[in-house]
DNA sequence: TCGAGTTAGTATGCTGTTAAAGTGAAGTTC
DNA sequence: GAACTTCACTTTAACAGCATACTAACTCGA
């Protein structure tokens, strides 16, 4: 790899002034015109690339984040990586993706490796609602945000949608097309962001003066919410409409509806948070709660940038969420 | 952040022998197992957090790669990052997952800020078959590996899938269907991955003495798409099958089939490139082409470690598609 | 007391940035 | 015209955190 040190040398200039030049400062320096040309042209010539790496090093600052999210085989995060690999650019950062595979231990080892590898600043998504890497995280000092969920006791701003407002459309939806036994399929409670859109949800049937007609909390995949949702849908009598609280139960709650060959809206209705792009071409209507994906990514990359700037922020910034209908 | 030097200095040891605990080599320079659990235990009261950016400037070596690809909302490309990322974490190396948007002056930056960060090896997607950027970075030194294509003129080796066979799986499908009449939608030849399925689509046509019904080449998202097909649907005589290059063209493909409120298979048949995980709940049977999308991940993430160690390495690795009937 | 075996320290370099200093020529002052 | 200043341009030196080759000091038994 070519130096600043090469072009200097083959200029027989010093690699301060090569420095100047390349950085741009030539004219706070006074470097004459000729001398700018020569190492412009030289530094081209080898196909110099300045190091960030050393850079990064000098200046104790890497211009990079980093984001840790659970699974990126999840629209919900892809669209939210998204989001804040764009804001990044805009800043001059670039972005690392991490993965935390929802999992605790795999959490500690990713913060600490972006840690090591010195980024800026964190946007994380807690795995837990008491998450020992996050906390000691503070300790260390470095500035980070929460996405999607938070962890308890501490003031980390966080940026998520609302969910509970979420869970109020859902069932808002279901109660005027006349469903009124309603069953909710979500994730663990463990993970905040079941434990509000659950909240929300029975908030809101409370609010009707309804009760559940089931609640199951179960893991977040296909699998599980199919088998859960064929519990569900072998009750007698069996609910008229199940809100499911996330892309994989949704999946596998419309995979238990057809094994059982009943028909939407025929024989109960689906409500699933988070929008799923092929919707339209299911074979069943299925009505979401969609969230602005890309927003939350570049809502919380410029929540850390001012707090990495030590500007005043929020403790939480909640993107309001949207019914599609189908 | 803690140094080493501030370890050293609380125990009152020089920075050499904090550096020889902390890097697990205390048993070649003998260092005393009470010096070893004096050091580890401050190293860990202070929350010492080593910085790989030091060391990677030290060592002139990262330990990261890069993988460079188009589109992260296509799960065809989150599959190969998912797979490479698993590979890279096995083998101790950070992968960096960087944006190109398929676009050539996009990529050229992209490229450029990870040689840069100095990221010992690339895997890149390159943007067309003539990619400038990738033939100055093999120039440069930089090692790295093609995936799903490969620039022409160059001996750089790839890892994809067979798109060929690819092709003669879903005619030979659709012929053993008895559909004869059969229509290619693709995205431009100037990709080749489009172009290799092209071919062989014509190639297996040929063999059975077909000519295609219809060969539309367009840009690769759902709206073109869509559009596309309505023309070809609206044809006389229609063709009984369409088979689409990729993801979002076999999305829009099945949109323009409900707009013109076709049935599959009665009125025709659709087999896409690149397998859906919904599809089992489309409103239409969707044959597809299935690829290893992780094994991809993987075994270029493999054949770029072979890169680097200056094994040889084949010119080109195929991955067998999969047929997976609806 | 010599040397082997232990244990720890000194010095150096990796690349880029920047404050401070230097150089040589032209201009100014007494 | 000698001494000083100014200006335009460039260099010197130090530093960021870690790894390691080399060096040093100390202990102990022969």
């Amino acid at each position: 790899m070519i130096r600043m040190k090469d072009i200097a040398a083959k200029l027989e200039l010093s690699q301060t002034t090569v420095s100047h030049v390349l950085t741009g400062k030539h004219a706070h320096y006074r470097i004459s015109p000729a001398t700018v040309a020569r190492v412009r042209t030289m530094a081209d010539k080898l196909g110099y690339r300045s190091s960030a790496l050393a850079r990064a090093f000098r200046d104790r600052k890497s211009y990079s984040m980093a984001l840790a999210v659970e699974d990126l085989t999840n629209p919900f995060w892809t669209g939210v990586a998204i989001g804040a690999e764009r804001e990044a650019e805009k800043e001059g950062y670039t972005l690392v993706v991490a993965n935390t595979s929802g999992n605790a231990e795999r959490e500690r080892r990713t913060v600490q490796l972006l840690q090591e590898r010195r980024v800026d600043g964190l946007i994380v998504s807690p795995v837990t609602v008491a998450d020992q890497a996050l906390v000691d995280l503070r300790r260390d000092g470095l500035p980070f945000v929460q996405i999607d969920r938070s962890i308890k006791g501490e003031d980390i701003p966080c940026v998520r949608t609302d969910h509970v407002t979420g869970s109020a459309l859902a069932v808002d939806h279901l109660l005027r097309r006349g469903r009124r036994e309603i069953a909710f399929v979500g994730g663990p409670v463990e993970i905040q962001t079941f434990q509000l859109r659950l909240a929300g949800f029975r908030k809101a049937m409370a609010r009707h003066g309804l009760k559940p007609a089931a609640v199951e909390l179960i893991e977040p995949t296909s699998k599980a919410a199919q088998e859960a949702v064929r519990g569900i849908l072998s009750r007698k009598p069996r609910p008229t409409a199940i809100y499911t609280a996330n892309i994989w139960i949704t999946l596998g709650a419309l995979r238990a509806v057809r094994d059982a060959r009943l028909s939407i809206p025929g024989h109960l209705e689906v409500v699933g948070f988070d929008d799923i792009a092929e919707a339209d071409l299911l074979a069943y209507p299925l009505t979401t709660v969609a969230q602005d994906v890309e927003a939350i990514g570049r809502e919380s990359f410029r929540l850390l940038l001012r707090v990495m700037r030590g500007q005043k922020v929020p403790r939480e910034v909640l993107l309001p969420p949207r019914l599609v209908v189908r």
